[in-house]
DNA sequence: CAGTGGTCTAGACCACATC
DNA sequence: ATGTGGTCTAGACCACTGG
């Protein structure tokens, strides 16, 4: 007996014609997660229950997990067992996300200065990425990330007004943790991935006093959307980076 | 009978403790692909073959060559077969690794312009990220990359000279495709990975002349070195690029 | 020790490509 | 019809963790 559709399908169009018993399990956790049946950090239940669960053998669930790993939705620890992947563990979730590096090397975290938030409207550019309509209310803050005192990295970050109601200063200098860590644990919103475009700019007044260069100095402009679950933008990212001392690192592989 | 060691082995210091059956099967693939003992293109001998070479189930195999599907060493394709992966089939393996796009969005590929090459030694940098003794011999090409006839990319292309004798202007004017499937068809090196570190620069006299732009002018430099196999560095190259209308597109997941 | 994920096997069957 | 990779199962055993 097996709940599950049997494999085959009719197919409409471009559909695939098929979906692997593993791909149906994945998409039943992965509803699971995003409507957050198991807290972030969190252990997930052991393969061998989740197969019964399913009526599945336990390898076909190793499958579906493996895929999630590889999404970088869970983590999976020998011994342990499986686990919510979170922003909040330092080492690492944050230098995945976090590609600005000292160019000597050091893996050094930086420190977030916070300059100041105000709420808007989102503007016809920002409304289009974050798939909002012209009008709709958007947080923006703005803030320095400074590695060893020095201040490398001008931020604004703009993000639905819906999705963090009650995001004020205050709460965010009292956290400790990252940026995506915050927005996990107080808004339980999850940045699952995003996507980058990186431009050479010249720097403005604002961003030359703030980053110590003079006005029309070249930095590095980092555009980013993150994404949380369907794919859903959640935040527009600009940084504005000085490039003397610093890089962006990206491997290739 | 088992021609593999027993998988647990004595530890020295930190050697891991242990290495699974499939990934020393693994290894023994990497080593048959490093030794181009099946060309790039070609396809692999099928699972079942290599299961009973190795004297293994042929799910072992499998997951070996998944790790290395995993790297890009190798692409499967079900019902014909695994095959060597190449950096000659256009549009599977180029923009995995042009990271430069246009901002409206299509994946156009980019013309390339050849402006010089010369020979000379290896600076001391230079000679470093390649691991070279300094003084070791090197070939330095200069090109233009342009998208619909507009010059966005100048690149300076340095390859240790040993490696790429006999290589001229006129063999990579001939040569119709990407620099590196001009490396792996012409001299046997094959790209694997890299690593890209971008910075934001100020145009000299040349970048500005050949960009079309001030001299001055913000450009996005891409520093990379690739490596092939064993982690061997064989190029670094250094482009600058005019992003008013391209961009350096990353993805985070 | 028990519980977890990780490896390995042997075999059946399916989907896809080619002849 | 045949050969390829892809899926799924059932069970055994191993390595790691923590009580």
């Amino acid at each position: 007996m097996r709940p599950m559709k049997p494999a085959t399908r009719a197919s409409t169009a471009e559909t695939p014609s098929f979906q692997p018993l593993y791909l149906q399990i994945k998409a039943l956790l992965l509803q699971s997660l995003a409507a957050r049946e198991w807290s972030p950090g969190g252990a997930i239940p052991a393969e061998h229950e989740l197969a019964t669960r399913f009526r599945v053998s336990q390898g076909t669930v190793r499958k579906a997990i493996e895929a999630l790993a590889a999404d970088n939705l869970v983590v999976r620890r020998q011994g342990k067992g499986t686990f919510v992947a979170t922003h909040t563990e330092e080492a690492q979730s944050t230098f995945r996300v976090l590609r600005i590096r000292a160019d000597d090397g050091r893996a050094e975290a930086p420190a977030s200065r916070l300059l100041d938030l105000r709420r808007g409207k989102a503007g016809g550019e920002v409304a289009r990425l974050l798939e909002l309509r012209p009008g709709d209310g958007v947080v923006t803050i703005r803030r320095v990330l400074e590695w060893s005192g020095r201040a490398v990295v001008l931020d604004e970050i703009v993000l639905p007004a819906v999705l963090f109601r009650g995001l004020t200063r205050a709460r965010i200098a009292a956290y400790p943790g990252s940026m995506y860590g915050l927005f996990e644990t107080q808004f339980g919103v999850r940045m699952l991935n995003a996507e980058e475009r990186l431009k050479a700019v010249a720097a403005d007044a604002f961003a030359a006093r703030t980053l110590g260069v003079a006005a029309g100095a070249p930095l590095l402009a980092v555009e980013r959307v993150a994404f949380t679950f369907g794919g859903k933008p959640v935040e527009f990212r600009r940084g504005l980076c000085e490039t003397a001392f610093h890089h962006y690192a990206n491997a290739i592989g």
